[in-house]
DNA sequence: GGGCAGGTGTAAT
DNA sequence: ATTACACCTGCC
């Protein structure tokens, strides 16, 4: 169990949220989990202990800007920091930095701030009350956009480990190199050249043409990944909706996790099922009805919603057993 | 071995 | 406008 700060980011729920792939987790001998990720062109080490989210490697300022930036968090300023940052220790190595929750940057409102007070916001949705005890601290990303259009393409039909394995497939047929054994998430031209045969050994199965068709479009310039920042959210919705692969429950993982737009509420069957489970009495409903229903009453935090929901379904709703066959009538 | 996994495109009403 | 179905692949 995570101890947190008063307004905690939970490190790994929010790492192993379903919403990026690429990071693993390894012992730290004693200083706890340590996981490990390429995001952009850096492997970094992360960490999370009493006294926040720790930053192992790169030592560097940058690093720390950019991983508190991906992670939603605001680094502590270098008074703060103290012997954190930037201060050789006697054996010349940097000591790691932490980093503590604060804005995250992107289309939220002034206030509340932080995850604690969108916690605190939703928790007047009496159910949600219920939930996020279960869930405190499951934050979003800030990520590259077009990694997570190619990611959130291969998530369909599929599953986590698949899906993190394509890309790692990905990214080491096709990316940069970065250290010895890490590579970057490739480019859109780097995909959209790529041979068929590269793609096949990346396990991507049908899913292949509509990476190659969506790498295409982006490499081309008739898919402005720049441009879609920009665009409101519905603009965005309808840009990617014609990108080949992609339909509403990947387009709404592209505006969440990739355009930091948090009134979407993407419907898998995860959330599905916690919302049939809390809101709909055990019955069925249909994904759409659950979308409306959900951005409705979750308003501007219904991405953070959806993510406390993901995160109770997978931590208490899981399908009991292999199969039930035998129903009462 | 059939079914399913964080869906979508297509063809059929 | 809705509904059924196939689909790569790995895993149970």
């Amino acid at each position: 169990m995570w101890t947190l700060e008063p307004a905690g980011l939970d490190l790994r729920r929010t790492l192993d949220s379903g919403q990026a792939f690429r990071w693993r987790w390894e012992d730290g001998h004693g200083c706890g989990p340590i996981a490990t990720g390429i995001v952009g062109r850096h492997r970094f080490r992360v960490a999370q202990d009493r006294d926040g989210i720790r930053l192992l490697a790169p030592a560097t300022a940058e690093a720390r800007d950019a991983i508190a930036r991906y992670l939603g968090l605001r680094p502590r300023s270098d008074a703060q920091l103290g012997r954190l940052v930037g201060a050789p220790t006697i054996t010349g190595r940097r000591a790691p930095a932490v980093l503590c929750d604060g804005m995250r940057p992107g289309p939220l409102p002034a206030s509340p701030t932080g995850l604690a007070r969108i916690e605190a916001t939703l928790a007047a949705d009496r159910v949600l009350a219920r939930v996020i005890p279960h869930t405190r601290g499951t934050g979003l990303l800030i990520q590259d956009p077009w990694e997570v259009l190619i990611s959130f393409i291969v998530s369909q039909n599929n599953n986590i480990p698949k899906i993190s394995r394509s890309i790692d497939a990905l990214a080491r047929a096709l990316g940069d190199r970065v250290d010895e054994n890490g590579y970057a998430f490739p480019s859109a031209e780097r995909l959209a050249g790529a041979p068929a045969g590269i793609l096949r050994a990346c396990h991507l199965g049908y899913r292949a043409p509509y990476v190659r068709a969506a790498a295409r479009l982006a490499a081309s310039g008739r898919l402005d990944l720049a441009a879609l920042r920009r665009m409101p959210e519905q603009e965005a919705r309808d840009t990617l909706h014609a990108v080949p692969g992609i339909g509403d429950k990947v387009a709404d993982c592209i505006l969440l996790f990739g355009l930091g737009h948090t009134t979407t509420f993407p419907v898998d069957v995860w959330v599905r099922r916690a919302m049939e489970r809390l809101y709909f009495k055990g019955r069925p409903r249909p994904i759409c009805d659950i979308r409306v229903f959900a951005r409705a009453r979750f308003g501007p935090f219904a991405g953070y919603a959806q993510q406390h929901l993901f995160a109770y379904a997978r931590e208490h709703l899981r399908p009991r057993g292999p199969h039930i066959s035998a129903r009462p009538q």
